[in-house]
DNA sequence: TTGCAGTCAATATC
DNA sequence: GATATTGACTGCAA
């Protein structure tokens, strides 16, 4: 259906949005039979039989960590022939090669991403910019991610941190070098990949450099090479600057704040990074407990409470709304790949590093849980749960089914869960909130166990609740999206109702597929949560078809 | 306008 | 010194 109406009805370029696009530039390498012809003027084409193409595309970036599984949504809604049909196989031979070349430097950053900033002495001869892309052929990295065949996130950067800890490479030298990051950035990457299926185009662009980087055989050397330009370049300027006794311009990057006493006077402007102590946090996760998405009015309050900038609360909502989602990813995958084999824990499992969140603040609104909710833990995921030395991600990966399943009374004395949105909220009805994506944290009892602590923020947020918790659970925002996301990149509309379903819950469980596949079927939790899901997203239909107000309890 | 994804970069921690 | 954490910011989409 999708592909019918693309092909009827295309849009102009300049009308598309980045998503859009993606289709347009599977078809346009496929019409050309090769790849990388620069930007791609779509419009007005009529092209033929598309559709299998997209298939083919698959394999290009492959070299052991694209998911096992071929994307069902692809082979969905392209021929389910596993081997792709003729015309594309150029296009994936040169796009292998392409990869799997000694990836030249390239100055291809996308958004004009300025090559090293003022950075790097390391000019030295050796091109320091990010992108081992193409040289010749002018592929870009967007295009490539475009094409780009489901990676497994979490493999690659699996691998990538065993090569780098390897070699003595460090992340920021990575970072820089090869993906165009900082090392915060990278850290952050490397430690909770989201799943491929959940990125976005640009969020891709990193798996498939490090992808890249992987498949490159002279991948270390060239890191070492840059590592040892580095530091020679690093030591020269030492040097010259001892001699010269000249304030030697900060080292590169040329944004050397912190060279701190400089009076330079922009410097002095930089305002100070915010760190909320622990009390704030413990107050906000306890707000954000009693309601994910606070209304203005909320943050308002809780900010006069606090003492904080009303922006620094919403970002800190922001922020922790989205770090709680990531791990949850993180959570489930690890779950994935681990209940499979040692039924538990296995922290040794867990790519090395613990989940961050274990460490008790990241993500720790779930961590609370622990505590005084600990009943909460009592089905998630049974051993692994219990073996966790923190009991925190395995809950984290449960909670949320929990909650749907047993809306927990508890739950502040939730008005009326049906009708009426709560007294409060008035400024938020209406609009269809978005579920709070990992769902709250299990409430260790509400406003707070034992929770002596005073809880400033719990006052305010208290009351309003009631709306929101009644909101379609299951990162209701960021699902919906996805779905968008996935129909169009890749059609497939065609699919019954019961396939969508399934790869709905796929996404639901924010799964790679390849994941997915793997431990999907055994795993009791999984399964209940599945059946939960399903009939989550039944109703979420069902409602959707319907037009008329709803009301949530899951 | 709101929420989110992706990042940066200052800090904290190891 | 390397890595992890986290508040803030940008850009985009709905």
């Amino acid at each position: 259906g999708s592909v019918s109406d693309m092909l009827s009805r295309p849009k102009p370029w300049s009308k598309l949005t980045q998503k859009g696009r993606e289709p347009f530039i599977r078809m346009q390498l496929w019409l050309n039979g090769e790849l990388g012809q620069g930007v791609l003027p779509v419009q007005g084409q009529q092209p033929g039989p598309v559709l299998h193409s997209v298939t083919s595309l698959q394999d290009p970036l492959q070299q052991g960590c694209v998911s096992s599984e071929s994307t069902p949504k692809t082979s969905a809604s392209c021929s389910p022939a596993p081997e792709s049909p003729m015309s594309s196989s150029e296009s994936v031979k040169s796009l292998t090669e392409l990869v799997q070349q000694p990836c030249p430097p390239i100055e291809t950053s996308k958004d004009g991403k300025p090559p090293e900033p003022s950075d790097q002495p390391a000019s030295d001869s050796q091109p320091t910019t990010p992108l081992p892309l193409s040289g010749h052929s002018a592929l870009s990295i967007q295009e490539l991610v475009a094409m780009s065949p489901e990676l497994d996130t979490y493999g690659i950067t699996k691998r990538v941190k065993e090569v780098l800890t390897d070699n003595n490479l460090g992340q920021r030298l990575f970072g820089e070098t090869i993906l165009g990051l900082t090392q915060g950035s990278v850290s952050d990457l490397l430690a909770r990949p989201k799943p491929w299926h959940k990125l976005s185009l640009k969020g891709r662009e990193p798996f498939v450099r490090m992808q890249l980087w992987l498949n490159d055989p002279n991948n270390v050397e060239k890191l070492m090479d840059m590592k040892r330009m580095e530091k020679k370049a690093y030591m020269k300027r030492r040097h010259s600057s001892v001699s010269d006794s000249q304030p030697c311009e900060p080292p590169s990057v040329g944004i050397d704040y912190s060279q701190g006493a400089s009076p330079q006077p922009q410097h002095q402007l930089k305002k100070p990074r915010v760190v909320l102590a622990p009390e704030e946090k413990e107050a906000l996760k306890r707000a954000y407990q009693q309601k994910p998405y606070p209304s203005p009015k909320t943050i308002e309050e809780l900010a006069t409470q606090l003492n904080l900038k009303t922006s620094t609360v919403i970002n800190w909502f922001h922020n922790y709304r989205s770090r709680i989602r990531r791990e949850l990813f993180i959570e489930e995958i690890q779950a994935g790949s681990q209940g499979q084999a040692g039924a538990s824990d296995s922290p040794s499992a867990r790519s090395g590093r613990a989940a961050p969140s274990s460490e008790g603040d990241s993500c720790d609104g779930v961590e609370a849980a622990e505590g005084p909710g600990a009943a909460d833990a009592e089905e998630s995921g049974g051993p692994a749960a219990a073996a966790k030395s923190q009991g925190r991600p395995a809950e984290a990966a449960a909670a949320p089914e929990e909650r749907e399943e047993a809306p927990r009374p508890a739950e502040k004395a939730q008005p009326p869960p049906s009708g009426t949105p709560a007294p409060d909220d008035a400024d938020d009805e209406g609009r269809p909130r978005a579920a709070p994506p990992p769902p709250p944290p299990p409430p260790e009892g509400p406003a707070d166990g034992p929770g002596p602590v005073p809880n400033p923020a719990a006052a305010p947020a208290a009351g309003e609740d009631a709306a929101t918790s009644a909101a379609p659970p299951g990162e209701g925002p960021c699902r919906a999206r996805d779905g968008a996301d996935r129909s169009s990149a890749l059609p497939s509309t065609s699919a019954p109702a019961a396939a969508r379903r399934a790869s709905s819950l796929q996404s639901l469980f924010g799964l790679p597929e390849a994941a997915g596949a793997r431990d999907s079927r055994d795993n009791p939790l999984r399964k209940k949560k599945a059946a939960n899901l399903n009939s989550i997203i039944h109703r979420l239909e069902k409602a959707a078809s319907r037009e008329e107000p709803i009301e949530w309890e899951f």
